[in-house]
DNA sequence: TTGAAAGCGCTAACAA
DNA sequence: TTGTTAGCGCTTTCAA
């Protein structure tokens, strides 16, 4: 039973400093001289001194925990957020306490018991969780910093806005430069406000390639594969089929490729098939899936640090268009 | 900037008791009058009072936080035992800190400084830091509870086991029922530990369905991708090639899915192929890969709950044999 | 069954 | 530049 912990008291008696001293080493505060500075900091290592994160929180402002409530994850995505956030916590003293939760009221419980009872310094939030106004408004109430990836600008907090309208364009006109002319398009979940703009990004793809838009031709989704096969199956049933399907992820796109093979059409030569967000299924499957790559793991990490009071990262919106075999033309 | 939370002298006032009174309620400890304990929960309800977890762990001897450190993970495994572990832990009032560490020395340290900065009431692993000898023996030090998922039984913390064994002999049955004599085998990780009993578990069904092991049918594997993708390639090479491969999970029987499709080999009929874990992909490959499902988020609720000193759920040991079009002749 | 006092390990505000 | 004092919100110990 090896359970005496050094406290800040053993440091300051072992540099021969005060307790106040020690503190102020640890906080990195100015007026500190080097020589005592360094006493200090020998004295903890040392000791093996570990700050008490709970006396720390009790008696100063902070709680050096960031909050990640988080729902109905693509789990690839979750954890390289997840990765991220805590990669940029632990260096800097920090650390994530992540709680998954639900969309109705017993959520907006779980994420106030959350804020309530932890006191982290700051929230972090995905999609869909990013866009529900009960939530930033809880968020805001409870007085916590905020930032959202992938979330619509709001009147609290701070967004990490994506170029998705950009990139979904890009995607569609290199369908186009393929030779499609009737492209499918499987639209974003409803609740993902930011991923709307897949869609316009489709739309004006087509209308700068003359192509008129056939509604039609547009499906909705839920980001589950389910969706997908749903929306492939009246696609493919249409008179005039499309000639290539883009659906607004990678479930989704995975669903449309189900229906192709137990069709037994040829991807790409009958079917094109195309999704968004480079989930690992997308590199796996038969034919490998065009997609858009995100920087998820920057993303946490950016979001992490904006919290924390640093500017984000530029390289933080890059996306990346991935061409691979189910639209390219061998 | 509503900032003021009510703490629990406010409760104390208002129902008019002491501070330990409502302590004592908060808590659910006995000796305390039914209608005191009524006028104290009307305080909390009405003043919307939550507890300070800083305060209750300063004061006291628990944090009611759990540790979760992860390496290196499947991401569909990681967030099923996250949100697993995470929801039990809030049905208890506890919280769950979770954080990526790698496997060297500065995951060692990282480790340390969670227990002994967070100083959570219990830690939970899984493979491979689940039977890393030396994360074991750092967390038995520090002195805090462990349960470790998936690990082999070790001398510190409990331990749940899996039977690995008996799965991987009831799948290979099956394929040797399908009519196949040679065949592959992808091994487990050599860091996973109780993954090894899915290697026992292939040669025990051939032996007893009366097949030599042939040696060089066993390849090495390492839970990617490109290790399946190394494996087929080099078993499909031989002069008598098998006709069924297992690969120990299922990123590794995607990769040899893939070289399948690209020697153009009919699947089940040319090469049956199956896999371990019931990930999306395994679910969203053509054709559908035959595999085993664990209760993985059960899995990390019942680790939580062991922590928190219950007892072991018993369907967490359940595993189920999913056959899917990949190995099953139609 | 309840309450009073002390103190967990640290930081804030002030004084020196 | 450093030290002193008080106290964060709760639990512990002990007394009533």
């Amino acid at each position: 039973l090896e359970n005496d912990v050094p406290t800040m008291a053993d440091v300051a008696e072992r540099a021969g400093v005060s307790l106040k001293t020690v503190s102020r080493v640890l906080n990195k505060e100015d007026h500190v001289r080097p020589t005592v500075q360094a006493k200090v900091e020998a004295a903890i290592e040392a000791l093996g001194y570990r700050p008490n994160l709970a006396a720390r929180q009790l008696a100063g402002s902070r709680s050096f925990i960031i909050g990640y409530p988080f729902n109905n994850p693509s789990s690839a995505y979750i954890t390289d957020v997840l990765m991220g956030a805590a990669t940029a916590c632990r260096d800097r003293g920090y650390h994530l306490v992540s709680e998954p939760v639900s969309l109705g009221s017993s959520g907006m419980e779980a994420i106030e018991r959350l804020i309530t009872t932890v006191r982290p310094d700051g929230i972090l939030l995905t999609p869909p969780l990013a866009d529900v106004p009960e939530v930033i408004e809880l968020v805001r109430r409870l007085n916590v910093p905020l930032v959202r990836i992938a979330g619509m600008p709001a009147d609290y907090g701070q967004a990490i806005t994506i170029d998705d309208h950009g990139v979904s364009e890009e995607l569609v006109r290199h369908l186009i430069a393929e030779g499609h002319r009737k492209i499918g398009f499987v639209r974003p979940h409803p609740d993902h406000a930011i991923a709307q703009a897949r869609l316009t990004g489709y739309r004006s793809a087509l209308v700068h390639a003359g192509i008129d838009v056939d509604e039609t031709l547009i499906q909705p989704g839920y980001f589950d594969v389910d969706s997908g096969i749903s929306a492939a199956t009246a696609l493919l049933s249409l008179d005039r089929p499309p000639t290539a399907i883009f659906a607004a992820n990678d479930d989704m796109a995975l669903g449309v490729l189900q229906v192709a093979h137990q069709r037994n059409l040829a991807i790409p030569q009958q079917i094109a098939i195309a999704g968004f967000d480079d989930s690992p299924a997308s590199r796996l499957a038969w034919p490998p899936l065009t997609t858009v790559r995100q920087p998820t793991k920057l993303l946490g990490e950016t979001a992490a640090a904006m919290l924390l009071g640093e500017k984000p990262n530029p390289e933080t919106n890059k996306h990346q268009l991935l061409i691979r075999a189910s639209t390219r033309q061998p």
